[in-house]
DNA sequence: TTGCGGATGAACT
DNA sequence: GTTCATCCGCAAA
């Protein structure tokens, strides 16, 4: 089932650690594709790394949005990433979803990743939205009610702390010392580096 | 109007 | 470990 609106409206780091485990859906009419969470990034307000560091533009509107909804943005000109806007509106918070481990539709998203291993379907941003067919006119729309959400598994199975690793976040230039990486440890479909 | 560089991935050496 | 494919929003001019 969809997360409520109040999962989102919480500090972005507690949202990214909760979005674990959970399901990120695409059904369209193709097909569903569907995978869980095992790798994030957090994205703070006054942070020099985050999309929204220089104030609200047309790019990062979506980051400025309703908590709930999806940010999409297009990096490198060829791949695209999905975020997850949280906290209250207009803070342009927002959680990177890095990987995913297949759970529905692995025939399609294999067809669409090109490649039949299972470890390399979704195990990196651009990746992961490859494989759930991810476009730009996802950017903004909700995730509760829309056709990207992000759900809560079926049996919700117990998280403890000590099963998430926190490190350093993968690919930036400012404020690469900061600790907002948060993957599932042991689990084979995050990404590498 | 233009030039730049990035929250990447794949294919190289 | 290095290279390069390939786009567009943004900042500077």
């Amino acid at each position: 089932m969809a997360l409520p609106a109040a999962f989102y409206e919480r500090d972005t780091v507690t949202v990214a650690k909760n979005l674990l485990g959970c399901l990120l859906v695409h059904c369209e009419e193709t097909g569903t594709t569907a995978g869980r969470i095992v790798e994030v990034e957090a994205y703070l307000r006054g942070d020099p790394a985050a999309h929204s560091y220089r104030g609200e533009t047309k790019r990062n509107s979506a980051m400025f949005g309703p908590a709930g909804h999806a940010y999409v943005y297009r990096i490198y000109g060829l791949h695209t990433c999905v975020n997850v806007v949280t906290e209250t509106e207009g803070a342009g918070e927002a959680v990177l979803v890095r990987a995913l481990e297949p759970v529905v539709g692995l025939d399609l998203m294999q067809a669409r990743r090109g490649t039949d291993d299972p470890l390399s379907l979704a195990s990196g941003p651009g990746k992961l939205a490859q494989a759930l067919g991810i476009t730009m006119d996802l950017n903004g729309t909700s995730l509760r009610d829309g056709p990207l959400q992000v759900r809560s598994p079926a049996n919700p199975p117990e998280l403890r702390p000590e099963d998430i690793v926190q490190t350093t976040r993968v690919g930036i230039t400012k404020a690469a010392d900061l600790p907002l990486r948060f993957y599932l440890k042991g689990n084979r479909y995050v990404s590498r580096r």
